[in-house]
Order: structure tokens, then C-alpha cells, then sequence
DNA sequence: TAAATTTTTTAGACTCATCTAAATTTAATA
DNA sequence: TATTAAATTTAGATGAGTCTAAAAAATTTA
């Protein structure tokens, strides 16, 4: 049995694990749940004798195969329930966020598997993210940034780096979604904004911080 | 703010309420609860503090217009997913109460509102039970039992006071569910059992118990 | 390397929700 | 009405999860 906390926990561990040069100290931690360092090193400790992480004091933490699993099994309900908001209650994007976070801690397999199964088994959530399948698989995808993508490419924007409502609105109100194709006019050396151009010819000009928050597939490179 | 405790708390004191002869004492609360009468009285006092209930100690408890309302979310939002749950992701109305017992804790009005609008505002649930709309109002409906038949009379199942999983069991073995069309042939006065006859000529006995467990349309009085 | 700073842990207290055991009040019965 | 029984409340304890303040360890800087 784990709990809510517990399962919140195990999920901003596991997400600070797997990001690059991030590590799961106290602090972050303790950052990512908004809440206090102390706070923390008693939760460490819980989880560490449920054998969810391997902990010991002073060392950064490690999660463990079964702490792992019970994280990504939260991360699947939680895109599989943003899918379904956005796709059959007609939320945006921008509004499915808060109430996965409650949604995923809903205790069902056969729950999630039938609303997998109802929502044709998708790959990925409204934000882009990969959906691990019921056993736990993660669907695999190159992930290049807008950054990266050389002038006179034509390119899919397929995800989103930056979560927050802020950076969701912003990119709506400069008609970017999933699914836009853009063409990539300019990149200007002295601040690496870059220009494109939309499907409908209209002319963005999108700074480096933009970019560097959109994934993308690459249609063609000229 | 209502936590997850204090709403299932409201709901059992609401429905206690409105249930016939029985009153929401502290025992029957704690029965309903499956909890211990101490737990309840605790409660109570918090219940009061928030002015979700009106309690005085010995004196049996009354719910708030404040409170009513929040039960009646409760239930509004319990009966929607359990019809999301039948009707959408195939399960039975035998496997839906655990869960839906988790969801309707969900917190979000737009989110219950755009379920319901998804749903195609439906008026019962896979039981039969109302559903309150968005203002809290149920839908009315003359509620007659099995038990109250006349005979050589047709009528519709549209309801069940039972929803143990038990009892749902039994009726799906009988070929009963909810929309189920029977003629009332006799009414045997020694057990008061009653035999009735469905759409494809089956004969079906039925005892007093679950004839009284079974709310009814009446469609022809012969 | 020693001092200063940052990070992490501990100690102790608080809230919510629960329990058991005991005390009190109300209701039933003789 | 006095006694007994049942219902209810209080007292005191526990566990999960949180906090602040202070101590201890690790890291950075001089
Ligand atoms: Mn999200
Ligand atoms: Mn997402
Ligand atoms: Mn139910
Ligand atoms: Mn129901």
C-alpha cells in the first residue's frame, strides 16, 4: 500500500532521477513538492523502510525497481486521464494538469486499462509526453528541440518541455499546438531567436527559451 | 475546503437522514462509517465547528444547508462516474461502486460539469439511483416496488435499494437488469414470493426480499 | 587547511483521523 | 422509581504528515 504522499513523492523522485544533471537531493526534492527539507529526510526515511528507495543518510537518494514501477504507474494514469480531458471533455490543454494530479492516484488497474483500452491505447498525452504502456513501457521517440533545427527545415512541434499554464497560453496565442508544421526561415545569431513560418504563412518569431521548451520532428531538411 | 474524510462523513449523515425510519445517531454513523462511535463523536464536533452540521452532544445530529450541498455533490458526482463507467469503459453495474467511491472525491466543477454534458446528462444511474443536476436538484420519479405489483400487471425494473454486489449477482443470474420488462402472474400469499414472466417466456420466482429490493415502471394494469 | 556557507538531519510540536478504556448520560425495565 | 442496560462522550494514546528551530555534516571559499 502506498499512499498519496507517498506516491508523490516517488513520482518527483523518479522525474529528478531521470533528468539531465539533476539529481534527487533533499532540497530538490523538497523544491519539487513544496514543501521543507525536514520534511523530506522523515518521508526518505518511510519510504526507505518500504523498500520504495535506497537511502542512507547524507547520500542522495537511488529508487528502487519497485518504487520505480509505482512511479511510473502514477505517470501513466496521469497522462492517460490528461488524454482523456482534452480529448473527450474538451479541456485545454493548458486546464488538464491540476486535475490529473488528483485523477492519478485513483486505485484501479483494471480501471486504467480499460480507459487505455477506451481511449484506443494513445502514445502520447496533450503536452507530448510518452504514455508507458500497462507493463511499464515508456514508447520511444527521438526527441530533437526546435533549438536544434537547421534553417529551411520543415518540422512537427510533437511536445512541450515547459508544463506551466504560462508557457501553454503563450504558445496558443501564437496559434503553435501539437501538430503544427513550421518552416524554419531565420535564426538570428545575436540572441538565437529564430523565425518560422506557419502552414497559413504567418511570420513567428520565437526566442532561444521558446525553442529550447519545443519538441519536434523533422519533416524535411533542405 | 472539505477533506475526503469529512465528505464521506456528510454523505453517510445525509443519506442516514433521508433514508426512511432511521435517524443519524452517533451509532448508526459509526455502523455506516465502520468506525467506532468515539471516531464519530470527534467528528461531529468538527463537523459542527465548520457549520456543515448542526450538533449538540447527546442530541441526535442535523445536517446544514451548507452541508446538505456538499453531500449532494458527493452523490451527483458518484452516480455520473458510474455511469461513465458502465457506459463507457464496459464495466458491469456490479463493479463500479469501489471505484466511483474514489472519484467522487475528485475536486473540480467544471470537470463534474463537463462529464455530465459528456454523458449526455443522464438522469439515473447504473442502479437506478438520481442524479442531481449542476444545481443539485434530483430528478424526480414515482418509485413503486416489485413488492407493490398487481397481478397479471407489465412493468419495467428501473431501480434497485439493494446495491450490494451480492444482490446485483443475483439479478444478472436471474436475467434482471435494469430495463427489464415482466409480467406479474401470481402472488403466492404463504411466502409472498412472486412469479413473474420476462420478454422471452422465462418463468422467474421471486421472494418477498428481492421483490422488495426492486423499485418498478408500471406499464399495463390488466 | 581552517573558516564560512550550504545542505541535511534531528528534536520537538502541531493537526487530522483514528483507536481503546473509562466515565457519563439517556433509555429501558422491573 | 430504582436498577440495569445501552448509547454517547471524554481521556489519553497512536500514526501520518507537516512545520520551525537548532544541531550536525558536507561543501565551498579564503
Ligand atoms: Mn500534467
Ligand atoms: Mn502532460
Ligand atoms: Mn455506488
Ligand atoms: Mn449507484
Amino acid at each position: 500500500m502506498t499512499s498519496l504522499t507517498e506516491e508523490n513523492y516517488l513520482k518527483a523522485i523518479y522525474t529528478l532521477i531521470n533528468a539531465v544533471d539533476k539529481k534527487a537531493s533533499t532540497n530538490e526534492i523538497a523544491k519539487k513538492m513544496e514543501t521543507k527539507a525536514s520534511s523530506v529526510t522523515d518521508m526518505l526515511k518511510r519510504l526507505n523502510e518500504k523498500g520504495l528507495v535506497d537511502y542512507e543518510k547524507y547520500k542522495t537518494v537511488q529508487i528502487t525497481e519497485k518504487g520505480k514501477q509505482v512511479a511510473i504507474s502514477i505517470i501513466r494514469k496521469h497522462r492517460l486521464w490528461e488524454y482523456f480531458l482534452v480529448e473527450n471533455l474538451n479541456f485545454g490543454w493548458d486546464e488538464v494538469h491540476d486535475i490529473a494530479e488528483q485523477l492519478e492516484h485513483i486505485e484501479s488497474i483494471e480501471l486504467t486499462n480499460k480507459l487505455d483500452e477506451f481511449l484506443g491505447f494513445p502514445k502520447f498525452d496533450p503536452h507530448g509526453d510518452p504514455i508507458p504502456n500497462s507493463k511499464g513501457v515508456f514508447p520511444s521517440r527521438e526527441s530533437k528541440k526546435l533549438s536544434d533545427a537547421k534553417i529551411d527545415s520543415e518540422i512537427v512541434i510533437i511536445g512541450v518541455e515547459d508544463h506551466s499554464t504560462n508557457f501553454l497560453n503563450f504558445l496558443s496565442e501564437m496559434n503553435i499546438e501539437l501538430g503544427t508544421e513550421l518552416s524554419i526561415k531565420t535564426k538570428h545569431s545575436f540572441d538565437n531567436s529564430i523565425l518560422v513560418v506557419n502552414s497559413e504563412n504567418q511570420k513567428i518569431t520565437l526566442s532561444q527559451k521558446v525553442a529550447n521548451n519545443l519538441f519536434i520532428k523533422i519533416k524535411h531538411e533542405n
